[in-house]
DNA sequence: AACATATGTAAGAGGCGCTTACTTCATCAA
DNA sequence: TTGATGAAGTAAGCGCCTCTTACATATGTT
């Protein structure tokens, strides 16, 4: 880069979507609590009252991070769902992989995700996309039961999927799996949930 | 058990015990991220430089309020089990009753038991501790599918349940579970995890 | 050209984490 | 009894943060 050429227009061009991104770096390297508006603000180098202009708060901000990486988390499932045969237990295995992977692959925004949902009331976009995705659950687990998506058999058996996938990605992440399963593999594990729990009354 | 006070209480009362539950009650009050140590010490009615006296930082502070949670959480569980017969589901149910009445009683301290690692790295002693819970699952689960403690099965199922347990705890905290088995009890559930998954291979 | 609106800056109020320098008081050796 | 010691407190303040207010600049419609 030249030296005159930090032109540097006034506007920013398309900083609410620069500090999204920033934000996501941001809360990966330090951590939930560790990341600040203000930071945000240097890195996307505007003024630290920039970001105000919007997002009305901090949590905001940590919203729109969210509501991106649910969608991203729901790609990811439905994709490597469906390079599965529909109905098999490699399909639902393969969404609880995709949630796993996730929340190794961006732990704090996953985090983020859930529970740090202290300081502002839920959003209720938030709400419905966390309840979409676990329809996703829903419905495959019903096709690999052969009951209707509102069998309160494959709401059981989705639910208790989805706890041991939730609580999986975050006893991994939180690190504390050193004295359990260590040697298996997250797809093992799956399979054995999925077995097990499939058809559990 | 919060460990006895032995010879701390020289000046103003027992400093160090009153910023420990003044916290905990904070923390329930305004979440782990709205806890701050300046609130905690004008409860307390010592100035905003006190705590540092008897914590050498933030993170401090909160790592005493878990270490006494992660005790009674603990203790909870191995009393609540062992008003079963050993090697019983309902045994191995009941560790986990206990530990999500835990989550649903102490939630924002819950989840600082987990994840809330940011800024400080693991202490060794919660480290421990962790394992040691972790520990009398396994042992339960051992006695439950009549194999030893060492039993890899016993390891593996062990760790399935607590996914279980873990992640219903906090979906059920993070009231992410509108949609799903609404209906059906925390022992309905867990009961129905032990037989799916304490044989599951 | 002129205005309305959106998007930026500068400055600052008020809060918090943590440090420094100083003060008070219980304990114990003399 | 006393006075040195050191643990446990206070007052003041630095630097960073969130968020606000007042103002400056760019964009597009008319």
């Amino acid at each position: 880069m030249s030296v005159s050429e930090t032109k540097k227009s006034y506007h920013h061009g398309d900083l609410r979507t620069s500090l999204v991104n920033v934000a996501r770096d941001l809360i990966e390297e330090f951590g939930p609590n560790g990341f600040s508006v203000a930071e945000a603000a240097r890195r996307a180098k505007v003024s630290s009252a920039a970001p105000y202009k919007h997002f009305s708060d901090k949590s905001e901000l940590l919203n729109a991070v969210v509501s991106d990486a649910m969608d991203r988390l729901r790609g990811d499932m439905l994709r490597r769902r469906d390079a599965h045969p529909a109905g098999s237990l490699e399909a639902i295995t393969a969404l609880g992989l995709a949630y796993v992977d996730f929340a190794k692959s961006e732990p704090s925004v996953f985090r983020l995700m859930f529970g740090v949902t202290e300081g502002h009331e839920d959003e209720p976009a938030l709400r419905e996309k966390g309840e979409a995705t676990f329809g996703i659950v829903i419905e495959t687990a019903a096709l690999c039961i052969g009951a209707a998506p509102n069998d309160p058999r494959a709401v059981k058996a989705a639910y208790l999927l989805w706890t041991v996938v939730h609580g999986h990605s975050f006893l991994s992440i939180d690190d504390k799996r050193k004295t359990s399963g260590d040697e298996l593999s997250d797809e093992q594990l799956l399979l054995a949930a999925g077995r097990g729990l499939l058809f559990a009354q």
